[in-house]
DNA sequence: GGGGAACGACCGACTAGTCGGTCGGTCCTT
DNA sequence: AAGGACCGACCGACTAGTCGGTCGTTCCCC
């Protein structure tokens, strides 16, 4: 494992534990190397960010292009979005985006492109763009709510929720499950 | 006006401007105070974020208590979230909640509270907890979403959707409007 | 009713610490 | 010996919070 492969994981765990990105001194020393060693693999802390980011964007892309091949986007995305980790890392990271001081402009953009390819998913699974959009907002609210530890529906609930509004041979087409 | 009142209004101001709410030392300038009749006002910054939250917890309660006189919840939720500058201010303050350092467990607590209690008035209005808990969800997710910049559905789009989405007599009910 | 004590509002310099970032240098590998 | 990986002391900007002090007002007692 690479120093900066350390040093990427050893942010993100600390990020998921504190809510926010720690301060580069802070992932240092928890990553076990010193000050210069860190800004030799992450120059600025905006570098740091987008690592971070990266990082989530790709293991979320990953996930919701498998689950597209098996017709599972929305359930994926909404278990995704309800996860612990996920939530507070992905939450996190979009606050120090917004941080003024280091320019975060196109951390913002990407993640804005991510979320759109993720809509486009969600919108072709369920065969409405509306429905689409509202599915996306809803993880995302999920994530947002999680912060202030409401109680959440099951995602068995919503999910259920969400079926009584599709078409009835759509319901049907989901019930066969994926041996389509 | 109290000085009182012209630094929160301020901070208010700076916070949607910026997108994050600013230093003490940034409000008490731009409030045209000094350093020292800010702490005598607010004497630690999460006093300042608690004032802040109290002032649009409570006009939000306002919004929708009125709304619900009129079986308007649903729409008033959703605009609410819609509006750039509550966006941006609610974002923020959740922001500084999760900050770490000043205690700010009890403005978590009292958001989640007030949270719990909006989702109360839509699944009321919905007759159903869990869509309650949906819409409300979707609102939450209005607001993050509107970081990135995302092409929102519209309003009408929204409230379409959700409208097929009610029973037959409920869809009735609603489009008979206020005369109930 | 006049003098002084007490009060709240406000002031601004100061402290102690954290932050992101820089830089000259060392070590190890090839 | 050359270059990338890494080290750690250092810098200046900024942060939240403290503290001693200055006003104008009010209230009380003689």
């Amino acid at each position: 494992m690479t120093a900066r492969e350390r040093i990427l994981d050893t942010a993100r765990r600390l990020t998921i534990e504190a809510g926010s990105v720690p301060s580069m001194d802070v992932v240092a020393v928890a990553a076990g190397v010193s000050k210069g060693g860190f800004t030799h693999h992450f120059r600025t802390r905006a570098a740091l960010l987008a690592g971070l980011a990266e990082q989530s964007i790709d293991s979320m892309d990953a996930a919701l292009d498998a689950a597209a091949a098996t017709g599972d986007v929305v359930r994926t995305w909404l278990q995704i979005s309800m996860a612990r980790e996920e939530s507070d890392l992905y939450r996190a990271l979009l606050m120090s985006f917004s941080e003024g001081g280091t320019d975060t402009s196109d951390l913002l953009r990407r993640s804005g492109e991510a979320s759109a390819r993720w809509e486009r998913l969600l919108a072709e699974e369920l065969g409405d763009p509306v429905a689409g959009s509202v599915v996306r907002l809803l993880g995302d609210g999920l994530v947002m709510s999680a912060l202030t530890g409401d109680t959440l529906p099951s995602l068995e609930a919503i999910l259920g929720w969400l079926d009584t509004r599709r078409s009835p041979e759509r319901i049907h087409e989901r019930d066969r499950g994926q041996e389509t």
